[in-house]
DNA sequence: CCGAGTGGGTTCTGTTTCAGAACTGTTGAG
DNA sequence: CTCAACAGTTCTGAAACAGAACCCACTCGG
């Protein structure tokens, strides 16, 4: 961590973490997507302790995920529903669920994702509006922005130096 | 809200969130996909504690993660290298990435990731093969695996019942 | 007026987890 | 023999977490 050009994106995905990095704060996200948004419906779904919930939807309020909106007054109420950047967080959450049906433990999987229209089985991919074509994750590239055209000195392409990844196990 | 089958993927997900949901793992996982691969440069590279990065990366070859294979005898050492698993995890990195530079505090962001061969900023899709269609978060339902033709009951539509989010800001 | 109920918290008390520094043990190089 | 490299372990103390109990503003029913 001397130099920090040479990461891509990685201070931000540290601040990012640090917002949404804990154990609660995405089964939060998670829960709003699900339309909750009272405080103890999030306690009772989430099974979450009170103090912590509290300091957490603080937290999310604090950085833009979460708006806390009266929703009644006498006495006042409030309840807390996601922001646009709480609903963006849905790629995060389904790449995890994707992640987890895929290379979870494999104990009790019965839910899968799937494209609504059609009931196909959901993938999540990397789309390139120019070249109008999905690729992998060994085609991503990080560039600094500073320097219109930077050194693209790290590469996120996993083959490049880390040959035949052993199947897990 | 009292039955636990109309929720899409939860139990998946907490049980992924034990294995990487620390504040370090998927870190680590970032660090892996950089071609990081021994116990010295993880713990330069993130400043992470020693005895912290011994559990964790203990948990991370339990559950197929990473793997530890030697790399010379006299004396045996071992480095640590990403799985098939693990190198799956890069759409949720890519997705923490890409919601960082959208929605995160917005200082000194300076890196992003674009296409390799286009240079274009790449967007990350839910896609389906059947469609040949890209879609938004909203056309994702939950399908129950054990009845085949089950209730649909969750959709993950946040529109649903959460009218009009308020941007964040 | 009284008491019970609701929603959204705060205050206590432990128990895990985390961070930081120092120490161990094996081995080759000088 | 001493030194440095690597991959840890063993101490500390600080922070985060879990659980139960309590608080406060208001409503409703009597």
């Amino acid at each position: 961590m001397s130099d920090g050009a040479r990461d891509q994106g990685g201070e931000a995905i540290e601040r990012t973490l640090r917002v949404i990095g804990d154990r609660w704060s995405i089964l939060i996200v998670r829960a709003g997507l699900r339309g909750i948004r009272r405080f103890d419906d999030f306690c009772e779904d989430l099974g979450i302790a009170r103090p912590i919930l509290t300091e957490r939807l603080r937290r999310l309020v604090d950085h833009g995920v979460m708006a806390k909106v009266p929703y009644q007054r006498n006495p006042v109420r409030h309840e807390y529903r996601l922001t646009e950047a709480g609903i963006a967080l849905s790629p995060v959450l389904v790449a995890l669920v994707r992640w987890s049906e895929d290379h979870g433990d494999g104990e009790g999987q019965t839910v899968s994702l799937v494209h609504a229209p059609c009931g196909t089985e959901l993938e999540q991919a990397f789309w390139c509006r120019t070249c109008a074509t999905t690729f992998s994750p060994t085609a991503i590239r990080g560039v600094d922005r500073r320097v219109p055209n930077g050194t693209p000195e790290a590469t996120e392409d996993p083959s490049e130096d880390a040959p035949e990844p052993e199947a897990g196990h």
